[in-house]
DNA sequence: CTATAATCTGACAACGTTAACGGGAAGGTT
DNA sequence: AACCTTCCCGTTAACGTTGTCAGATTATAG
């Protein structure tokens, strides 16, 4: 079960181990009849060129390092799925590694990164400090922040709209005539969250309306968070009409706790998520939600480092994908 | 940005090549002294091994493939969070592949990983054929399959006790008075499909009832496919009153298909989904299921794995994990 | 004080590939 | 015929690491 190497290639053809790696490789200093024998010896020979090998000798070795908050959760699962497929086309592979959104275990999963001499990097930062992605930067491995940005820093990102979409979704509530309006908002120091909350202030103060300070949660990540802080609040007196949730992962913990607590949806309690999930239209009611296409995210972000690969450095690309209200049963 | 070698530290620490990656591996032959100065040195430098060249003088890359058939599948979601978790633990990088559940795919991937020279594979196979999984034994390449298996191949394993899930998911709705029962399978040449199938038919067997072969449709891998067949499945005058899904994911589609044909659940339609994902708690009712633990099955795999990695063939390890049924609301 | 063992270290080769360089042959030009 | 080009191809040297071996130094024993 040997490997077959280029020498045992070029020893059958006949020619040099450089001559095979000529005709391997589509190089033009070669004649058409040598590469033909040498292609025709390494495809009967079964030969597989030595990746390792490869990199090692010009540095590239054709892999991404894809980091994400968690992978469990739908929004990443499709953002590694659109990433994963974007990948192949052109032919790089992932490798994955979640963080759950743990500050320690984002540097050295940079750092496992690194030490792969990965191409390139796409992450969903924690964004609980900057050191991690000014270590990235000092690296000088190419690499693209999927869904958070900083605004200090001068880097290239994908990211959605968010502060449209927070108004989109709060508007939309209120519209409807809700004034109690909770936010279930995720951790004030990622970016989606602050711009979403923001895009919330923004339709309040649209409308002449004043928002309730009592109605705001932050930190709410997982379904797990979205059912307490969702059971902590609906619990009071003065309880919301509505809750926009940080995304689909939170509003599926809110719609739970609605259950537990026998509100019906959206008749006691109006319920809006974020991502638009796979899960949303099986939920009852189906999940209004804001959408972009985490999917396609992941594919631009992915388009967007391998052509920083390519093409080395130029001024960082900000991408600020659109969104829009996906209207379903629950508001 | 230049990197930092061996080679840079052995001459900062006046010491030959040699010595430095002596004093870097733990290896016995070095004095106390030499090693402390070889790495107090390459610590200031910031050393960092090459893994390229490490992986391609010793044989060993350190990472693993990890094939799948849906990245965006819930059940495959958090197998990949138990695998990752684990390989981190041991030191191992993840390369994560998509196979959408397509043959050729599979083949792809499967070529990819080995081009990679991965330790090891951890895959779902598609079942669609053996060849794919026969290529893998001839490659040498060590190789769990998860959660589903070939009856023909002689190969490690991990699955769930999918013929008594089967049985427990049925007999708990004949139990509740259910007779007329339809099973949602996945394509029947998947091995979990199939004795899942084994199960549901024992459970009427037990019970001396029959089943409605009328009732029985497969090929159901996502929440489109359960949708799409719960919809004409209930459409029928003669409708079953409880539906056994192959997967929470299937059962997330046959839920949205009783909403959106206003049928009650579980009062017209009994609902079980089979592998306890993230979401079945904050469906509406929540979906009585059949637990596994995708996350355990995906560490035990990576154990297995690993375990074969270091110390070579030895007669193939089966396992089969227990299963319980999570009663909830759907039934 | 010598012989021998034990301990540490360095030179060298190797893993499989690609890049740089140079040389030989063929053909065309003066 | 001498020269230059062009086109192929092979030799050599890397990439950064680890394993093998032999040599050097010191310690130990006789």
């Amino acid at each position: 079960m040997k490997r077959v190497t280029l020498k045992d290639v070029a020893l059958e053809a006949g020619v040099s181990i450089n001559t095979a790696s000529r005709a391997l490789n589509n190089k033009p200093e070669i004649s058409p009849e040598t590469k033909e024998k040498v292609l025709k010896v390494a495809q009967s020979l079964g030969y597989r060129p030595n990746r390792l090998a490869r990199a090692l000798r010009s540095n590239k070795t054709g892999t991404i390092g894809v980091i994400v908050g968690d992978i469990a959760n739908p929004y990443f699962s499709m953002l590694v799925r659109g990433i994963e497929r974007t990948a192949r086309q052109f032919d790089y592979s992932v490798i994955l590694q979640g963080t759950d959104e743990d500050y320690d275990r984002e540097e050295e999963a940079i750092e496992i990164a690194l030490a792969e001499q990965v191409d390139g990097i796409l992450i969903t930062p924690t964004q609980k400090g900057t050191d991690t992605i000014e270590e990235l930067v000092a690296s000088g491995t190419p690499f693209v922040l999927m869904s958070r940005y900083f605004k200090e820093l001068d880097t290239d990102y994908v990211v959605m709209d968010d502060r449209r979409g927070g108004f989109l979704a709060t508007e939309h509530l209120i519209q409807r005539g809700h004034r109690r309006i909770a936010i279930l908002n995720g951790p004030l120091h990622i970016s989606s969250a602050i711009e979403r909350y923001e895009g919330y202030l923004q339709a309040f103060k649209r409308y002449g309306l004043d928002p309730d300070k009592a109605l705001v949660a932050e930190g709410c990540l997982t379904v797990e968070d979205g059912y307490r802080a969702a059971l902590c609040l609906l619990d009071g007196p003065e309880r919301p009409t509505a809750v926009f949730a940080f995304s689909d992962f939170v509003a599926f913990g809110v719609l739970r706790a609605a259950n537990e607590l026998d509100l019906r949806v959206p008749d006691d309690l109006a319920v809006v998520g974020f991502d638009d999930t796979l899960f949303g239209v099986c939920m009852r009611p189906p999940l209004t939600t804001v959408g972009g296409s985490p999917e396609g995210l992941g594919e631009q972000a992915a388009r967007l480092l391998f052509d920083r690969v390519d093409r080395g450095q130029t001024d960082p690309v900000k991408l600020r994908l659109p969104v829009r209200l996906v209207q379903r049963k629950s508001t």
